[in-house]
DNA sequence: TAGTGGTCTAGACCACTAT
DNA sequence: TAGTGGTCTAGACCACTAG
């Protein structure tokens, strides 16, 4: 761990615990450097990683202002996976393992990713019930050549999980894109579609290593009631 | 301009130009500082601002890597107004005010958006019409105290443009959520539904400037079939 | 005017990649 | 081993805020 995700871990924990109040400043950059022995560009990485992730606004001049941490609960954002979510919210949900398949790219679905016609792919199909009820659909393709072995029960639960621990691949970032489609058969039969369910938010995503290679295309299928996405932004000035 | 920002928009030019192509290595960080006649901090700081923005990759040990740009297209991500995507995006379309009031917050109103009851704000409807269709209904909120006039012919463009230019406000972040809805009344009379139009897909955002406060509540209701979010995504080590 | 954050420097050492 | 990016320092000057 670095010096300054430490300093940021701490003065993170410090705001969830209310050490630092909504609405107030905390210490200075020069207060902070003295306090944490290290220099004042260290403080300001620590600051940094607070400000992009929403539990703070600086002001040149002023401070740095404790936002309302509570309001921005739900991040879905990024590139959070179903299982990390799940366990943030306390949701009691179980994930069915549909169907796991080796199977080779078609010349229609190689348009629609961008990968070469013939790339041999895991396909895997899950279910999301919450409740008794299916309301995610899951269907994630992952590169053989980069995961050889995917235990049906690790899909069971957070692919992410098995992939960054287990296998020691780091995912690096994703192109996420969300539209609103009619249900399709496959929907009817491994969802609890109600009827007046005509239509679902599809979720697609590209998922690329840190090597640039992508890796894995998901689309996951929510039923329209069940759906929600919150994302926390700042404006770009560039 | 701070150095960096332009040695940010200079490198950024150069990947669009295809100077530096998809695939390939930047300059490294010392080359660069070299080149630009800065130190190697200044340089990293510019190269941040790539990485954020999704037009580059790094690797420690390895450089710099030029990602493919193209593919990311079509941010709605962000702070971005319809009226910037508009521009953007070649899309012919056109802005119609329903409404211009000020109201004051009711209660029912006030425990859906954090603002206490009896503040005074602009309540302002916009139908948005593509191809003679509309397909997004704006419902806006703005705080008088903030903004105390606001003409409608601003309103018939970006209201972001207005408050940034004419009115030097820094609009910093914003928290945004989006669900699906069945359609209102009010979605029928003013929007361009079909029949099999059930529900809207509703953007809501609270706007906040850089001094903390809350100064506009957002709600953007767009028809199914038209509505598309993008996002790019970096995962978060924190 | 004192104190704050924003920018920038010149140098150091470390961890990682490739050869 | 040479070269790359990642971290960190101690200091400087500037722009902004508030009393």
């Amino acid at each position: 761990m670095n010096r300054y995700m430490e300093i940021y871990a701490d003065l993170k924990s410090r705001i969830l615990n209310k050490t630092y109040l909504t609405g107030t400043l905390l210490p200075s950059e020069n207060k902070l450097a003295t306090h944490y022995q290290v220099s004042r560009e260290t403080i300001r990485k620590a600051l940094v990683l607070l400000l992009e992730n929403g539990y703070i606004q600086k002001k040149q001049g002023k401070g740095s202002i404790v936002l309302d941490v509570q309001r921005f609960d739900f991040p879905i954002s990024g590139l959070t996976s179903y299982k990390e979510l799940q366990d943030s919210q306390n949701i009691h949900s179980q994930t069915l393992v549909h169907s796991l398949e080796k199977i080779r790219i078609s010349k229609e679905f190689s348009a629609k990713i961008d990968l070469p016609i013939n790339t041999e792919v895991w396909a895997l199909m899950r279910q999301r019930k919450i409740d008794g009820e299916v309301i995610i659909l899951d269907k994630d393709y992952l590169l053989t050549a980069i995961v050889p072995t995917l235990p049906i029960e690790e899909a069971e639960n957070s692919i992410y999980l098995f992939l960054e621990t287990k296998k020691q691949l780091a995912i690096s970032y994703a192109q996420k894109e969300i539209v609103v489609e009619k249900v399709t058969e496959e929907d009817q039969q491994l969802m609890t579609l109600r009827e007046e369910d005509t239509h679902v938010v599809v979720v697609r995503s590209r998922v690329y290593l840190e090597d640039t290679r992508l890796f894995q295309y998901t689309e996951s299928r929510h039923r329209l009631d069940k759906f929600r996405f919150v994302d926390f932004a700042r404006r770009r000035h560039a």
